[in-house]
DNA sequence: ACGTTACAGTTGAGACCGCAAGCATTCCCT
DNA sequence: AGGGAATGCTTGCGGTCTCAACTGTAACGT
């Protein structure tokens, strides 16, 4: 039951670590990173924006900023939908697919990095498995290699 | 390697619910009722600022701010140190303890539910086990019963 | 057709938090 | 004893995010 407590600091510690290296390495941050590669990995590299905003657990509004951010940046561009014109696109540029692809790498080999200081293998397995199964938590994979 | 991509969602899913649910029955941030909960096991019901800080994981200027809301609320005073003016300690007051034994048992209960919706008894051991070895994760205790 | 409801997205206000800079106090070294 | 480094704490600023309210579009029922 203490589990939760554990995990608010367990996330509030790496993340900082994380989310610091990344900003200063690549100037993204944490949920620029995971909009990047959940773009990468969608159909025709775009996704709604309010699809973008469950898989991230963002509210539109947090998604409206930050791709506000990533569109000057040019990482990204707005599509418009031809069958519904509520829906806006968020589709991931080459610019952005290349941005994305040299933070990986680096960011990847931090995660790998910290987790494997504390973690041994069975341990990495294990946590993963059982993260899996509670809510909001959706698989994502790597974009590096 | 996942893990963390994981353990960032699980972590922004879960608690999410849980403040909200706790700011709305109780008036208090889940950095409130920890920082409560964190006093009410110290020595004299009080702890340095800066103890705070570190066991909290947040800096200085965060407790600070925060601790502005809990003693203008009462529910924790301020103590010079009579030894290193530099000091000063958080005490919990008695309204503290109060507030904290209230929300306690229906915070608790949340988290309660909230993991064993997802995760058997094993799963939950093996997970605060793991999650004690990442940095920064110290155990802590209920404040209920 | 028309009104109601649901949905996608944006905007303003406000909460929370870290960083950098600053102040006061204490420690340490010579 | 005196000067510099370290420590505890606070404050101004800026970033990120949510909530509530709003606009425009689509779907549905009559």
């Amino acid at each position: 039951m203490h589990a939760f407590t554990r995990l608010l600091r367990a996330h509030a510690s790496t993340t900082r670590l994380l989310s610091a290296e990344l900003l200063e390495q690549h100037g993204l941050t944490i949920n620029d990173y995971e909009t990047l590669l959940v773009l990468s990995h969608a159909d025709g590299q775009r996704l709604k924006r309010i699809e973008l905003s469950r898989q991230l657990l963002l509210t539109p509004s947090g998604i409206t900023r930050m791709l506000e951010g990533l569109e000057t940046a040019g990482l990204v561009e707005r599509q418009a939908c031809p069958t519904d014109l509520r829906i806006t696109y968020a589709h991931l540029t080459e610019t952005g697919a290349q941005r994305l692809q040299a933070a990986s790498c680096s960011h990847i080999a931090s995660i790998k990095t910290l987790f494997e200081e504390h973690l041994d293998e069975n341990e990495l397995a294990s946590l993963s498995k059982t993260l899996d199964k509670l809510p909001g938590v959706t698989g994502t994979h790597s974009a590096c290699g």
